[in-house]
DNA sequence: CGGACCATTGATAATTGTCAAAATTCGTGG
DNA sequence: CCACGAATTTTGACAATTATCAATGGTCCG
């Protein structure tokens, strides 16, 4: 979105702009929200959070990626969510005293914008249909939960694979159906909760079958995405 | 929570008493939602909606039990929820076209309350902290949804159903730690993705190993706990 | 160019799924 | 309350799949 009136600070403000939550919003609130952001940015590596801590504000992804991710007993990394530009999270904290349930690491260079817990809820008592906005996002999210829940349900883990190859089709693929893969090999692994071997075995026989191409191990092409689609058995 | 002004429709009110989200509201809002509401019931094995079905209320558990699932594409039931009084579901309708995500059946006989989708909206716009206490609910759902991802990314079958039993005592068990099972065997090893016989043959060992007593088809009694809480590797 | 990290491949062991049959449980009707 | 048939669960044997361990091969970046 374009900032018509005179938006010197539109860099500072880009968040409310960008973000689904505040789509509803007039131009006037915008501003309001914006005074109240506050700005951070963190290198690939960095963790913006560890499970456990104290989170007291929600934080808006404005530029980059993040991995959230649960530490399995048998020490493995479960990735929950991959978040990018627009996406947001913290919102649990509004109310409840709860700790963050899982740990944020940056996965490249990082823009991100905070609100504080009570900004936040002032702004949404103030503004309802913020509210319904983000009911309707996190219905959203749920939704993609449960597709998530559903694909590792499914026993086959070919099926598996094609489903997470999709989704990221989806998320990152351009129009060549080139993904960039916001993950390692040992990360898709992990998403699926299967070895980083077997995920390794399974990519190299979808490249044999001319399904799949990889390119480098930060991108692979998808050549025969309805044969992918197939394989979910989805159809 | 007793209904202390005259009340005689209190058994219609109901839901509006028992549902967190609505917690929050006084007496006189209480009496203006109740008029929203519109109640049904359902026989065991009745289905409330297929999945790809339009849904437009908001519905809300009053008494009884109902499994929401999804097929995947080996044809098995996938359950994503068990729902039970005071719970609710169906708010994802409320803004988008979107149709049901999941089948939803009644486990028992149970009686819902339903707030039609234009109902719903309004009230949110008029009652700001409704919003929020759907915000927290979802928020907790979205919470169990990541714990389920996690449970379900750890390789190991037998801590996955060490994780159940432990949620379903938290949640179906009595002081005596007997859990009242909502679905069968074949309903629990589809909850986790894995074959009937697997999870047959796993709760036979935890039994020869006394760590479950298996009473009847319908229900478990934990006997030893803290078993159970180390085989899942979170102590 | 070298070193660290990540990915692949092979061989083997362990686990789980599948199919078939037997045993148990459940609900209904007498 | 019991009995019977249907449904569910358990068990066994075997096949298929995946994890693990170890070694090799690639890739990225300074």
């Amino acid at each position: 979105m374009e900032c018509s009136t005179g938006c010197i600070h539109c860099h500072h403000s880009s968040c409310v702009h960008k973000v689904p939550i505040f789509s509803s919003l007039e131009h006037k609130d915008v501003f309001e929200i914006a005074a109240l952001i506050e700005h951070k940015s963190y290198e690939k590596g960095d963790v913006l959070f560890f499970e456990g801590d104290k989170i007291n504000a929600v934080i808006i992804i404005n530029t980059g990626s993040v991995k959230a991710y649960k530490i399995t007993p048998d020490g493995r990394e479960q990735i929950l969510y991959v978040f990018t530009e627009g996406d947001f999270f913290g919102e649990q904290s509004l109310l409840t005293e709860q700790t963050a349930f899982f740990t944020v690491e940056a996965l490249e260079k990082v823009n991100i914008c905070t609100i504080s817990k009570e900004s936040f809820h002032n702004l949404l008592l103030s503004h309802p249909d913020i509210s319904i906005n983000i009911i309707t996002e996190l219905g959203k999210r749920i939704n993609r939960m449960e597709s998530n829940i559903q694909s590792m349900g499914i026993r086959n883990v070919d099926a598996r694979i094609a489903s997470l190859l999709l989704e990221y089709l989806e998320k990152y693929g351009d129009d060549n159906k080139v993904i960039r893969l916001p993950v390692s090999r040992e990360g898709m692994a992990n998403q699926l909760g299967i070895a980083r071997e077997t995920m390794s075995r399974k990519l190299s026989q979808l490249e044999n079958n001319r399904i799949i191409s990889s390119i480098t191990n930060k991108s692979i092409k998808i050549l025969d995405q309805d044969a992918l689609v197939e394989m979910t058995g989805n159809y």
